[in-house]
DNA sequence: GTATATTGCATAATATAATATGCATTTATA
DNA sequence: TATAAATGCATATTATATTATGCAATATAC
């Protein structure tokens, strides 16, 4: 069904969908981590797919707000992984 | 609809669904931080709301066969926001 | 009920994320 | 095309996540 993905994929996929919900919101690098209280840095890194915390990506989450969609999802894949577990 | 989350609840989310697959999984702290080279404190710090790294989260994510359904909720969730957007 | 395993939480040391700055490259705008 | 804005990436410094260790509190097994 899908292949296997990578933690390095993952992160990229996360800098992807950051990019690209800055621009929606016509905001630069500079614009958003101003907004934030984060360094221009810290946004490129986590745009890049670079390490970086818990607490950068929710701080752009908030901003955009989707911290309940995100806490939702959290619960969908937990709850669903449940009855996957049990196969095994 | 939804009331407003904070960060620090959805990093005490994150906390609480890495404890529960853990559990499901009958591992204790020590043993899930073996199998991904990290210490029990990183996990128990994880589990308990503080601040970590994607890196992190990403690992025990892994573990459990969870990137493909991060990386499809990372991408639902950017798409449903586009719509959304669009109203404003 | 007692022994054993697990967890929570300190402290201190180390690794690394976050920052500040500068500059080259790319992209957007006049 | 020329100018300005935005981005990518380097280095060095600072802040903090991660680690190692120990011990008390809980939970689990005998």
């Amino acid at each position: 069904m899908f292949e296997t993905l990578k933690i390095k994929d993952v992160k990229e996929d996360l800098g992807q969908a950051v990019k690209l919900l800055r621009k929606r919101h016509k905001l630069s690098q500079s614009e958003l981590a101003d907004l934030l209280a984060l360094s221009r840095i810290t946004i490129q890194n986590l745009e890049s797919g670079k390490n970086f915390t818990i607490d950068t990506l929710l701080k752009v989450l908030q901003h955009f707000d989707l911290l309940n969609e995100v806490s939702q999802g959290i619960k969908y894949i937990v709850k669903n992984n449940e009855e996957v577990d049990s196969l095994y």
